[in-house]
DNA sequence: TGGGTCAACCCGCATA
DNA sequence: TATGCGGGTTGACCCA
């Protein structure tokens, strides 16, 4: 006999004591839990709930709970009447969905958080305890994981979103403050034009070069600067180099490193990923602008 | 009545 | 090969 079948006869766990559940419950729970559950519903209740109308039952799923919810959990197969036809997993087939009550609920959540992979001793452990297959705690563990990173990944993206923005306006900020030295080169490149008389000895046109080299956010080579900026501030070309050095060292890796941190590798992973192929920036803003409405 | 939520299912993939 | 998981989808249910 296998564990799952134990389980849907409602035998006793191997691996747990009967009231592995109940210890985990916090006294408030406890409280609740002294609220007919689904299992001591079971006495009083008609013992075909499963062949109930779920509207007949509601009256008694809002003992259980705020919503009204249909009465929930598929009995076990003892408790099925008749020689209905039966699908692996002991439920009925054909039959209508139900939602857990929120005794199941809670304690699903509790073990949720002590941790998000189930274990076949926990899930049968479960199952029991809870008058439940194992095969619907199974699901709701796969279904909750996938609500966690959906929430994790809206999480991600505020943080994300909120980054950017700083980062743009500090972008911003630094294109006018280069505009503003372009503009201050030329007037000193006019005045020097009209002076010819003035030479620049070998020493200081090296020491020059080199600084225009080491501090690549000011370009001498003024046309071809303009041209670049007054077709995109941040064409890539050179809004790329002047992004690298206009950033303030390590700026850009206290920014990875402090994006949220997740369990999942793959979110940070995204975000390098992001930054560090910015060369389709139209994708980047169509997504930025087509998940504004997240919320 | 449309949209949101959730249990349940299906399919492909990874792993022991 | 059995089992479990993730991603996507379906259908029941609830609510404004």
């Amino acid at each position: 006999m296998s564990l799952e079948q134990m389980a849907c006869n409602g035998m006793a766990s191997p691996f747990f004591p009967p009231n592995f559940l109940l210890q985990m419950q916090t006294p408030h729970e406890d409280h609740e839990q002294n609220q007919p559950s689904s299992t001591t519903l079971n006495t009083l209740l008609p013992t075909t709930p499963c062949t109930t109308n779920p509207q007949d039952l509601r009256g008694m799923a809002a003992l259980l709970g705020k919503r009204s919810m249909s009465f929930s959990g598929i009995e076990p197969c003892e408790e099925m009447t008749g020689d209905d036809d039966l699908s692996d997993d002991c439920s009925q087939a054909g039959e209508k969905k139900r939602r857990l009550n929120m005794v199941q609920v809670r304690t699903l959540e509790k073990n949720f958080e002590l941790g998000n992979k189930l274990e076949p001793e926990r899930k049968m452990q479960l199952a029991r305890a809870l008058g439940l297959q194992p095969r619907q705690i199974a699901i709701w563990f796969q279904n909750r994981r996938a609500r966690w990173k959906t929430k994790q990944l809206e999480k991600d993206y505020e943080v994300l979103k909120r980054q950017f923005e700083a980062l743009k306006s500090e972008n911003d900020a630094l294109q006018a403050h280069n505009k503003k030295l372009q503009a201050e080169i030329m007037a000193l490149k006019g005045r020097e034009a009209s002076e010819p008389t003035i030479n620049l000895n070998k020493e200081t046109e090296g020491s020059c070069s080199n600084r225009s080299e080491n501090s690549s956010e000011i370009n001498l080579d003024i046309s071809r600067t303009s041209a670049a900026t007054e077709t995109s501030p941040l064409n890539l070309q050179h809004g790329r180099s002047f992004f690298a050095a206009s950033v303030r060292p390590g700026s850009m890796t206290q920014l990875l490193q402090g994006s949220a941190k997740v369990e999942h590798g793959a979110p940070e992973e995204n975000l390098c990923n992001m930054f560090c192929n910015m060369d389709d920036q139209s994708a980047f803003w169509a997504w930025s602008e087509q998940h504004h409405s997240f919320h």
